[in-house]
DNA sequence: TCAATCTAGATTGTCGACAATTACCCATCT
DNA sequence: AGATGGGTAATTGTCGACAATCTAGATTGA
């Protein structure tokens, strides 16, 4: 996943670079994207520099209207409201067909991951766990979806709206409920509680963030 | 829904134009989309054809490698099966939110979309019902999912696998229930019965074209 | 003083051209 | 004969430039 590591082309390069900036909010949300800045500040053509743009809309991280110019997304409550919705489906399912696909070699790693998260208490292995689970539906087109189009977006907003981190222990509780469904291969009851475990965080957000109600 | 009608820009025109070719097949699915011939045949430059290749990329429909060249996406059945657990998850949801924001006039005119369907038996009406239960979902994440990034897909597998003219009349009856359980704003059951229809249809495809397997 | 209009500047979409890489074809060798 | 290597042609990625459009500021009028 190391993502500045090989760019096959300069475009490539360029879209890693606007992309970590983006998430990372070295480039504001809602600030425009300007085409011949950036192209000076990386000294690329402004082709090359179009296209890195072409991908960051497919990301969802820009917006762009004819004529007028790209702007970095403005994240709404009510927008990671949505898509914790989606996630719920989507991993939803994920865990559903982990049930049924992944080997028990994955499992125990998976294991090892989380009694490790308990010992250092670092609760970044958060996305691990998600992510491995995705990968175990064996499903590529979900994994995509979720890895390809979403997992920017949740990123930037991670960064934005900092660490949820008062759930933290919960989660991991959550989490290890989770691993037990899978390794007794109970694809429905692991997506039951995976649903609900998605659920749990949203309402969470929707508590405590909501208050200070922004946008729509 | 009329794509070809308004074009904002050139790319926007030859990217309808080549989404239209590829979805109805008149370019073949793992055929090679040569630049520079294609350029010729539009009589746009190179530039804006590559946009709209872009695009064809972030739609799934073509694939591309860096100095080799976009192909158009080959279809398996395998990925047609991966698709349907996707859209069994996004629809899902999105019926168990319709049921909660759909208003009662929406509904009402869905009903008389069922009715008409089962009068004329015209089965292309099947798309008009999840489409309009996706809209009703009131999520513009999930719905650009399903009407962006996996519609023209689906489309393309149903010109390329003809119609699954075999389930229709089951699948007037099942959605049929679907609706009565959203004028019963009962999400839990829109759900379950959204997913079981999906799924039937995924077994129907599963078990008629499986035995002459092609790809993996 | 505020609103509407016009002008100037900047930006986007589009174009043609060039270099590097790739694919293809033919000759050569085992 | 089949595989391997070299050479040529074509294609892709990248670049700079131009015209159409949009944005911002100044100007004029009520």
């Amino acid at each position: 996943m190391g993502e500045l590591a090989d760019a096959a082309t300069v475009a490539d390069r360029v879209f890693d670079s606007l992309c970590d900036a983006i998430v990372s909010g070295k480039i504001a949300a809602g600030s425009k994207i300007s085409e011949p800045e950036l192209a000076k500040r990386f000294d690329v053509s402004r082709a090359s520099l179009r296209e890195a743009i072409g991908r960051l809309e497919a990301c969802n991280l820009v917006n762009r209207r004819p004529r007028v110019g790209a702007r970095v997304v403005e994240l709404s409550l009510h927008e990671l409201l949505e898509i914790y919705r989606v996630r719920e489906a989507l991993e939803g399912m994920a865990a559903r067909l982990a049930a049924e696909f992944m080997s028990d070699k994955e499992l125990n790693d998976l294991k090892a991951l989380l009694e490790d998260e308990l010992q250092l208490d670092s609760g970044n292995s958060n996305h691990d766990f998600h992510y491995a689970i995705v990968q175990g539906s064996q499903n590529r087109r979900l994994s995509h979806l979720l890895c390809d189009d979403l997992y920017h977006l949740m990123r930037m907003y991670r960064y934005q709206l900092g660490r949820d981190s008062g759930r933290a222990s919960t989660a991991s509780k959550e989490h290890g409920l989770i691993l037990d469904a899978l390794q007794d291969r109970d694809g429905e009851m692991a997506e039951l509680l995976m649903r609900r475990h998605i659920r749990k965080s949203r309402a969470y957000i929707e508590k405590m963030i909501m208050p200070r109600s922004q946008g729509d």
